[in-house]
DNA sequence: CGCTTCACTGCAAACGTTTGCAGTGAAGAA
DNA sequence: TTCTTCACTGCAAACGTTTGCAGTGAAGCG
């Protein structure tokens, strides 16, 4: 144990002999003895209650209870195929933008009497890969949240393990999907409202199926807006990834600033706060997520909410609803062309919410102050320091 | 699936009778008769491959390979006792300080070939015996993060699974610990060497060991530092429950505050510039556990910072430490005297550091604006309109 | 009364591994 | 040559469940 700061405090010899730590694992058997009936009698009073006698189910009740009997679910799983776990496998569990969807899929599973098995991949699609092997075995299903692998793969892995995809879409698999695009288009509508035309849009890591759904609807609502859409990125989606880019939005002349997420906003807002540019009086900033903290900043950020708990629930509900619809069995089970056939892959499309808080306002007067701008047209910021020309970054087609 | 915005956009038939998916599962038979060996052989290739021929070695892993072998394991764990998954139980997900700690126990978990489980309580003492008894089966071992339940029932669970115990001292079992105390002392020492006399704690749930060290610490501190310390509490340690104690906070008096966590002294800000205090000009803050949050507020939050990432490695590490001393194998075994008697449960203090940004400050000038206040001795808040003199910025001790 | 039906329970074979033990043949020692 | 050692491999019994099948006795029915 390496780290730097530890320190022991106190060691303690553990219990003597009469140790009932690891107390002898009781089984089914135990049980049986107990209670005076076979163990497929125990076995049947949890899994089918109806199919034992009443009196008898209380007794082997009674003795489970008073033995603190319980199943172990790896047997269970064993013979009936389905270990009631489910994976979930997520991009970066530090990005607030996920723990809300990860309890709602807890709670939903956990209602069903399913756990769930949460992991974090660090944004690494190779990462991403080796997990849904090594959970494959050990869930009756993965949901794979903002994976960040290519497609053919994803296809490639469902094969292998029922698979629920969260923030993308697959073509052939089940799909939860939050409508990124047109929370988008409301939010460059909303800047075009207030009278930006140059807008930035950070994108976010490569391989994001959002990220490229953003910048697609934010391209159109700009071109349909009559305002110019210049792309920095790709990008990490963190704090520090959006503070990295505030030079770059403020060579790119922007007046508004679309962010991949609100990790990212806020970042760039830190950023642009350290270059002297404030936030919205000289530009204006979304993000997209609605994470909790987008309330706790200063300005509170504008930005587009979307339904993550939902998102959660909902996938859990069509793993499960997947499962029961083709089981795969312990045996060569499944082959049953009416059920096999007949199964459909629903996808879901959640939507957004536009949320317009503190972040966001009228574009800055040029120039001279006091010239108040409003109507369209090209526009640089005064004097970023340097000279303005610049337009950096790609720019959508 | 009842989600307000549910919308199917498209349902598609799946693959015909020729559906690859949920392949025949392969297991080690397979494996045997394609490479022309007996399944134990399959067996030692993968856990015990120095008993194997080289030359057999390496067909049977190109057999497996081919055939897309992969060990169950639920069969294993039913024979070995030993499944390669933790169990991490903590209060809240959604708190910003638990993700870096569950990352850092994934990571170190993981290079030991160990998968973890997180599971979340909601902070419902309740909700997280029903967790260890469902994981108790499933899992080596269960990491317990700031368990909120009585250490009798911590003890009494410990019986069924092993347990490391985080962020609680609990006598006889291993626990990881932050040394909370020492840092709210530090920030008392700070708050008094600001000159403030009047504190107010926020304390953190009902049955929170931290919550308990904290206010020792922290009365301790001030009573040594000549002090008054008005605590407040329990709270739910959310922003939420932080931002409802404004009022009380104003009411006390106080011209600083202590806060359980950084959530909580976020709230706290929030809700006292509602009431138009301003941080730090008329009231200090400090909160605890450096998250990731409290760089981004305004102001940027002075702050106890918990090394949480090394105590999720250090809980793993001890996890799986004790586990090699004292396996629970699925046999009879481990009553061996000389190994059972004498293991010794290590319990680690992990130091904490008082990190000064901008939301302490010094003593407002009471009353009269312009008249100074350094010295000690009783005080309340002049007028909670605040006509304050302000000596602003952070302070280093 | 004899037959069927029914509710309940026991039997035993799986599920996919691991592992102690024994067997094999070849190499080395005497 | 014969005996021992050794590296390797096969055999089969577990691990703790579930579940199809068959057996039991009692109740219902004609």
């Amino acid at each position: 144990m390496e780290q730097p700061f530890a320190l022991i405090v106190g060691t303690r010899r553990d219990r003597s002999h009469t140790d009932e730590r690891a107390a002898v694992p009781v089984t089914i058997r135990d049980v049986a003895r107990a209670s005076g009936v076979h163990i497929s009698t125990v076995s049947r009073t949890f899994s089918a209650p109806h199919l034992v006698n009443p009196e008898t189910r209380v007794r082997v009740l009674a003795c489970a209870e008073d033995l603190g009997y319980r199943p172990n679910r790896a047997a269970r799983a064993l013979i009936t195929g389905r270990t009631h776990n489910i994976g979930l496998i997520i991009a970066d569990i530090a990005n607030p933008f996920f723990p809300p969807l990860i309890k709602a899929a807890e709670g939903q599973a956990r209602q069903r009497d399913y756990h769930v098995f949460v992991a974090d991949t660090n944004e690494d699609p190779v990462a991403e890969e080796e997990l849904v092997h090594a959970l494959a075995k050990q869930v009756d299903g993965v949901l794979l949240c903002s994976p960040r692998m290519s497609n053919t793969l994803i296809e490639q892995l469902s094969r292998e393990v029922p698979l629920v995809v969260i923030n993308r879409q697959v073509a052939g698999l089940p799909c939860v999907m939050m409508d990124v695009g047109q929370g988008a288009r409301a939010a460059v509508e909303h800047l075009v409202g207030l009278g930006h035309t140059a807008i930035a849009l950070l994108s976010g890591p490569r391989g994001s199926w959002t990220s490229r759904e953003i910048r697609r609807s934010a391209a159109a609502a700009a071109r349909a807006g009559g305002a110019e859409l210049t792309v920095l990125g790709p990008n990490p989606p963190t704090e520090h990834g959006g503070g990295a880019l505030a030079e770059q939005v403020q060579r790119a002349g922007a007046t508004a600033v679309l962010a991949y997420n609100d990790l990212m906003a806020i970042g760039l807002i830190e950023g642009l706060d350290a270059l002297g540019v404030r936030v919205p009086q000289d530009v204006s900033v979304v993000g997209i997520d609605d994470i909790a903290l987008s309330r706790l900043t200063r300005p509170k950020l504008t930005t587009v909410a979307t339904p993550t708990a939902a998102a959660g629930r909902t996938a859990v509900d069509m793993l499960l609803q997947l499962e029961t619809d083709a089981p795969r069995g312990p045996r060569g089970a499944g082959r049953d062309a009416a059920a096999g056939a007949r199964r459909t892959t629903a996808q879901v499309m959640l939507q957004t919410e536009l949320v317009i808080r503190d972040s966001t306002g009228g574009v800055p007067s040029s120039g001279s102050p006091g010239a108040e701008r409003v109507g369209p047209g090209p526009h640089r910021l005064a004097d970023p320091g340097r000279p303005t020309a610049a337009t950096g970054g790609a720019v959508a087609s």
